[in-house]
DNA sequence: CCCAAACTTAACCGTTTGGTTGAGCATTTG
DNA sequence: CAAATGCTCAACCAAACGGTTAAGTTTGGG
């Protein structure tokens, strides 16, 4: 029942970026803000199932979603990334993050870096 | 794209982490090589259970695990991490890691971690 | 050898997860 | 107002998850 508000916040952090949807889904939205109808359009799946996604990322912290007439505007809120990485920071031989692997994996990842493509700060 | 192979692996590193009995198994690891038992000792699950769980956390690479006459000895791999890290950096508006909040999080998180259990060896 | 210790595996169980479809609500448009 | 758009909610389903207990396997020792 009240089974969410056992779950700390790291618990949702981690437990939202499991599904790669959701971890495609912030990706897009590294590059701008989207309505959730955009946000479904390139997966397979029905827009409820996105819209569940998008739930279930908005309760981690990970987005925000604000409505603006009928279209709702999916933010992402990077910030609820911290904790999640000062845990795993602290198993860290690696001590900050090794440029060259960031830069590989971008490239992998999003298939253009988002050096400039940021969503304006707010 | 070949990007499925590592997305599956980041996964595995997600999924793990989802779980607060590992991410307290893995803290529990970053003070020493522990044995199964010893492992599970401060959990309040079965045996059987905390077996799982370090088999979860082998596949994702986050541990490995030797065996040294009856006993399996479990290791903390911190590398795997690396990955998850990156990727979550590719958010960051967060540029490094806030030293206050880590050093904070670390007395939250591995103040409680037991100092009994500790392998003979090195 | 035989038993205990240290794990793992198997079978099972309730809950959660991620998906579906269809109905419903709010808002914009005609 | 009516209809279309944008999105959520409800009901349902299969599969995965985390837990249990019980049995099995391997290793070490009296």
């Amino acid at each position: 029942m009240a089974a969410d508000a056992d779950l700390s916040a790291l618990d949702r952090v981690f437990a939202a970026l499991t599904d790669p949807t959701r971890r495609a889904i912030l990706s897009m939205l590294l590059e701008d803000d989207m309505a959730v109808t955009d946000v479904a359009e390139p997966f397979d799946v029905s827009l409820a199932a996105i819209s569940k996604h998008l739930t279930v990322l908005t309760q981690a912290g990970l987005i925000s979603q604000e409505k603006r007439g009928r279209v709702k505007w999916c933010k992402l809120e990077p910030d609820a990334l911290r904790d999640a990485s000062v845990w795993m920071q602290s198993f860290g031989q690696f001590e900050a993050v090794n440029l060259d692997a960031f830069e590989a994996f971008l490239e992998k990842e999003l298939g253009d870096a988002p050096d400039d493509t940021r969503p304006s700060g707010g």
